[in-house]
DNA sequence: CCTTTTAGTTTACGTTGTAAAATATACAGT
DNA sequence: ACTGTATATTTTACAACGTAAACTAAAAGG
């Protein structure tokens, strides 16, 4: 029952459990499905031991989020390299985004989710730099090659939040019939690179 | 205890009084503070009536969800009806928008929410065009006047998710440190002016 | 007057997050 | 080797939740 004295070793491998274990929940059956029993189950330990690892639910929410961005991150970086050329490559992005948000809808949920505590751990926000990092790259060999012009961090966060727009108020069922997605997709990359272009 | 048979409207007046309580006690301490129990109190009956007149909880924050719909149209509508020049009041739409998520945080949360019902119901549907329709008037007057060119359908869309995309990722506190949501707003804007320009 | 219909409340159940208490195990000191 | 203490884990317990089921009360129809 209590061996004795865990090592940080084997406190992270437990807590690395807990979040397998977390996050299979909720890829297989969403959000709710994620109760403290339902994981402790999964995690094959009684309810009240992941209160020794975590602060309470939200915390391992919160760690969820933060192995969601990486994972978010490793396939825009896995993207990114199959495209040299920066505008092919920022095409491409758009693309993998979008069908990050079809394919993994509850951590996309997860990660950008409108109730998520506005402070974020050091943990987070690194996952968050690095999965933005990859298209700002794409933005900056844009500027330099003379494909764009404009300030790259600004060109990259208008290219960010504008997918990001399209995606969110499809996911949610808001765009007007007619408008599908994908036209709005096209439109956006037309656009932005029609007024970006030097 | 059952006077009897009330008529459709006193049926309607309930619902109405029953919303009321609800978006109060939503403004006023938010999403969570909005039980059964708590609503019920706030309303003036008991935890169990509101079902006599809604299907569950579910259906009664959807009906919420319209009503946030409504009054947030009405403030786009009387922001455009201040400004008579298409592209002045596209911009002046932009920063009403975004005040509208800052004054009224939680209900901007619940219009946009990632994990609402993504089939809406008429009501809902109806009111959600209604806000929009105030930002496509602009887009259409502007190409109609010259000032744009585009099939005002698909700027209207790309000038909305644009700043949505821009205001919820501020609000979930992923945009990256030194860029403002109002230095992106202003790029956005021009950027957006630029392409579109005739 | 009695029965039925309708409105509303009370009670009760299963589930949730988690505090508190109980239990089990390993090591340190004698 | 025995005992006490620190640590890990589980068990139990509680308040709050959404809501089903049972109950109560009053008006309408026969």
């Amino acid at each position: 029952m209590g061996r004795k004295k865990l090592t940080e070793e084997e406190k992270d491998q437990f807590r690395t459990e807990l979040l397998d274990a977390a996050l299979t929940l909720f890829a297989e059956d969403g959000y709710e499905a994620v109760s403290m029993r339902a994981l402790a189950t999964q995690a094959g330990c009684s309810a009240m031991t992941p209160y020794r690892y975590f602060e309470d639910k939200a915390a391992i929410f919160d760690a969820c989020r933060c192995r969601a961005f990486e994972a978010f991150a490793e396939a825009q970086e896995s993207t990114a390299a199959l495209h040299s050329d920066p505008l092919k490559r920022l095409s491409a992005l758009g693309e993998a985004y979008t069908a990050y948000a079809d394919q993994h809808p509850h951590a996309f949920r997860l990660m950008f989710e409108l109730d998520q505590p506005k402070a974020s751990s050091k943990d987070l926000v690194q996952a968050e730099r690095r999965a933005f990092n990859t298209l700002k790259q794409a933005v900056i060999e844009g500027v330099e090659m003379g494909y764009l012009k404009g300030d790259p961090n600004t060109l990259a966060h208008l290219y960010w939040t504008s997918l990001h727009g399209v995606v969110v108020l499809d996911l949610t069922g808001k765009l007007v019939h007619g408008r599908s997605k994908r036209t709005l997709l096209r439109s956006l990359f037309d656009g932005a690179f029609t007024s970006a272009r030097s």
